[in-house]
RNA sequence: GGCGGUGUAGCCAAGUGGUAAGGCAGAGGUCUGCAAAACCUUAAUCGUCGGUUCGAGUCCGACCCCCGCCUCCA
């Protein structure tokens, strides 16, 4: 298995550090607002690679946390007059439910900054103690040029780092830092009814990067198989954790940084982010567009990738998407029919075929094109198959099987995706159907498409075949 | 300016140097009472220019377009 390090901008041969065991940490949002559809890619992306390594037989270990303090957070509390806590509960809640509409695996810890001030704390100190850090006014710094790695992840060198930095920075901050690319660790309170903890440096708040440092550690270890995040998070937010991790443990921090590429918008491609306004949020997409949908178009494209958002292209999704629902659902019928079964060779080595494509794909950094054009190919196949008077159903049962479980690593629920939902109709629809099977059988089309019609305003298609009526709800 | 990514048919997109996968849409056909679904057939010389090579989308050079990071952002 190959996964691409942007540490080292190379694919590298995968090795957990524990055998069958992989500890992952995914950069969650700051949850000051719902998460937009730029949120939901990175989201979607590691759930993807990590239900990969889970179908292959790994156990994962996933955390992944929650910026619940920090001047967006403040901010925005103020704004609306309620406090930070407040907010973040708030927001906390609203992604739990946005993510699980996605089919989001839940992860094993959703650790949160503000629960972790002591941790922080600790951390901090190891760091001024071993002299990466200092302590200016109640701000403590990170010593940047100190760490001898500084710089390589982003592939920036320090001197423009510094001129790109002073340029930001202002002459009050210039003059407390030894050094404009320094960067804050602990941010002194400003405002006396400004969240704020007891430290050691008096009364404050935890910097940024430090949360990231501080969870990674105590939760998963010193060293971890795979830290991922969006790619504007590569500088300096990965960079700097870099930098505080391994200046205080002295081991390395990650095995493979994993970072995910953008979902842009419009023609001229942009970035969707929340400084640019051109975001939708999950919350408000999902009113009108079915969560399989958007969820499966956004893992249909390889994480490394740039996802074009357009309304196009998540038509595009949902029709492949009945593709397979319509496969599944003639084989859910050939299974339970009384027809007899025939043993086909032809089948069975499509499906062997398909399996060792569909994983040698995914086994190349996740290329979820070429896993999914091994199931395209597939597909003739098996609907031709299905299509016989007699078939192999070991082999077609082989093959649902096999589906599903490809279909849930991109997040698809695919008992959702046929569910005949027992409801109050579908008596109803059974009598219309043997109705309708009446009227053809006397050829009296005009009542037999009366019927198909009223089915069809019910939401209900049908499709009559050589071993009878079937019928689909249009929507799940 | 520095770093990185990208440019392949209307759209999505794969392509270890050897005569351009696949999907969607479109067109034609088979099946069907008609449909639906399914199946079959069908399209591009790969941003531009030059180089290396028997041979380049695939390597080298120059250039152009677009996007991102370098400051909060997945």
């Amino acid at each position: 298995m190959k996964i691409y390090n942007t540490l080292t901008r190379k694919k590298e041969k995968f090795k957990a550090i524990h055998p069958g065991q992989i500890t992952m940490y995914v950069c969650g949002p700051t949850v000051y607002n719902y998460i937009h559809i730029g949120n939901a890619r990175s989201v979607i992306a590691f759930d993807t690679i990590r239900r990969y390594f889970e179908y292959k037989g790994y156990k994962v270990k996933y955390v992944s946390n929650f910026t619940d303090v920090d001047d967006k957070m403040i901010n925005e509390a103020r704004a609306e007059g309620t406090t930070v806590p407040k907010l973040a509960d708030r927001f906390i809640k609203a992604y739990l439910e946005d993510t699980n509409a996605l089919n989001v695996e839940k992860a094993t810890l959703h650790p949160r900054a503000t629960h972790e001030i002591k941790s922080i704390i600790t951390f901090i100190q190891k760091l001024i103690d071993k002299g990466y850090a200092y302590e200016v006014d109640g701000d403590v710094y990170y010593r940047a040029k100190k760490f001898a790695h500084y710089g390589e992840l982003s592939d920036q060198n320090i001197a423009q780092l510094e001129e790109g930095a002073s340029k930001h920075i202002n002459d009050e901050e210039q003059q407390r830092k030894e050094d404009p690319i320094d960067f804050a660790l602990w941010k002194a309170q400003k405002e006396p009814d400004e969240i704020a903890w007891e430290s050691p440096w008096g009364k404050g708040r935890p910097g940024w990067h430090i949360e990231c440092s501080v969870m990674s550690t105590k939760y998963l270890g010193d060293t971890i198989d795979i830290h991922g995040g969006g790619q504007d998070l590569e500088f300096p937010h990965h960079e700097n954790e870099i930098a505080q991790s391994e200046a205080a443990t002295g081991k390395k921090f990650v095995n493979y940084w994993m970072h995910n590429g953008f979902v842009t918008v419009g023609k001229d491609q942009e970035k969707m982010s929340k400084s640019l306004h051109n975001f939708v949020t999950v919350h408000d997409i999902l009113k009108r567009v079915d969560p399989q949908v958007l969820r499966f178009f956004m893992a249909s494209v390889q994480y490394r990738r740039q996802i074009n958002y357009s309304e196009e292209n998540l038509k595009q999704a949902e029709i492949i998407l009945n593709r397979f629902k319509n496969t599944l659902t003639s084989i859910d019928y050939r299974l339970a029919d009384d027809t007899e079964s025939a043993a086909s060779a032809e089948l069975k080595q499509a499906v062997q075929e398909t399996q060792k494509h569909f994983e040698a794909a995914m086994d190349d950094d996740f290329n979820v094109q070429n896993a999914l054009t091994a199931i395209y190919d597939v597909l003739p196949v098996v609907n031709a198959n299905a299509n016989l008077s007699k078939v192999d159903k070991g082999e077609l049962k082989h093959f649902k099987e096999l589906l599903n479980s490809w279909l849930s690593i991109f997040g698809i629920d695919t008992k959702k995706l046929t569910a005949k939902v027992t409801s109050p109709d579908n008596e109803k629809i059974n009598t219309l159907i043997k109705m309708r099977d009446e009227a053809r059988k006397n050829k009296n089309w005009a009542a037999s498409d009366q019927i198909r019609d009223r089915l069809k305003r019910m939401g209900i298609t049908i499709q009559d075949t050589p071993q009878g009526t079937r019928w689909t709800r249009d929507e799940n």
